[in-house]
DNA sequence: GATGTAAATTAATATATCCTGACTTGGAAC
DNA sequence: GTTCCAAGTCAGGATATATTAATTTACATC
């Protein structure tokens, strides 16, 4: 059985994991972005990581670092964790969705299983956060998150949202007044070519709006 | 303004706390044992402690350690925060009175302004955790707890537990199988002068039961 | 193949917290 | 008043994580 990690190890699985979506491996300097250190601090850390026993991470020199499955597991660990308490302070504490991400980031490090179990049972086991992310499930599998973006629709495509970009608070409100969030549906009234605008009307607002590229593409759905 | 103390400070903060309820100065020995780390490092800490600025204690070489008014500030907010996650750990998830303490005390030390907040009000600010203690209110005035023992009991009384001694999950589990818990009556039977057991008829148990004083001196009551 | 630059690494150091082991102090008992 | 022991303190060092400054590497471009 491998020792916990500590907090500090956690954050930088669990960033990593973020990184490796895709499958390549994390560099450097994108984890110093991410977690707020210099990437003096990373390569010392990864360093780290790779020697533990058992390793969290495979790590070569100059090339970044991939998860190694006991390291992918304790970052899906804590996924789990987040989203988990994320939809928790939404649906039980009446959290507003932009207001979920700071706190999680700290209750993810220090929950027991017990507790981790009974949020879920209260929720009734939800499979996605307030913003759309999926939440691994018990036994740690995830669902690939859905990558269509916005930004891909033209005219007269009907769509609901699925997903919207999280942990940037005031873009969460900014979205949130345009009542876009999960399950919102949209269809798309103009594409402007040049600076990339779409005009959509969404569900239940009163008139249409026009969305710059920044916003539509961090916004995910699925075509209808 | 002063920086948010560290973890282990807020650890330390709530124990000498405790250990100064009734006036006197905690020494190093018994902070030692309760923290469960050596003498030496609580005297290393202590000295940080009084030299922090503000300061958190009142320290003397040889003489132990007493809170300023800043390090009681301080050592009320943690107790409330701990006590408010106990009773939202028993009341909303469930959670049986022996295993709310070792949670809480890890989440007591990460949660926001805004989520105790949140936890007080979806509880209707409550005053007493479950194993009744008084939650420190939000300007952090605390009541006296109450200290008549079962123990000091005797014949023919007839009293209300109103607080048990928390923190050993064991003793609090078979405090459960007794029955004897906050709210619950008990009427005195007989007294054992020789071992000072007490035979008591708890309310809602089948028949008495007797208990020594390791047990009943650990049980406090209000007086019918 | 030489070279310039961005990325990554190393080395030295800082901070917070803990430890062990050696030493000192306060105060009770003679 | 000594003496002695439990309690307390000091010194030195360990661990985890971060920093800055200096150096090295990879690789695209000439």
């Amino acid at each position: 059985m491998s020792e916990k990690p500590t907090h500090a190890i956690q954050d930088y699985l669990k960033t990593i994991y973020k990184l490796s979506a895709a499958g390549e491996r994390a560099t450097t300097t994108e984890l110093a972005n991410l977690l707020n250190v210099t990437p003096a601090s990373v390569t010392g850390m990864v360093q780290k990581l790779a020697s533990d026993d058992p390793s969290w991470v495979d790590y070569q020199k100059h090339r970044g670092v991939s998860l190694t499955p006991e390291g992918k597991r304790a970052a899906l660990e804590i996924i789990r964790h987040h989203r988990l308490i994320e939809m928790f302070l939404h649906e039980v504490l009446g959290y507003p969705w932009d207001e979920v991400h700071d706190e999680a980031e700290r209750l993810e490090h220090v929950i027991s299983e017990n507790l981790e179990e009974r949020i879920a049972r209260v929720l009734g086991d939800p499979t996605h956060d307030p913003h759309g992310d999926p939440i691994p499930t018990r036994d740690l599998k995830i669902p690939p998150a859905c990558v269509t973006r916005l930004s891909d629709m033209r005219p007269n495509q009907h769509a609901v949202v699925v997903r919207v970009h999280d942990s940037d608070s005031e873009f969460l409100r900014h979205l949130g007044g345009l009542g876009l969030k999960p399950e919102t549906e949209v269809l798309i009234l103009e594409y402007s070519p040049f600076d990339e605008n779409l005009k959509i009307q969404v569900h239940g607002q009163p008139s249409p709006v026009i969305l710059g590229r920044k916003i539509t593409q961090q916004v995910f759905v699925d075509i209808l």
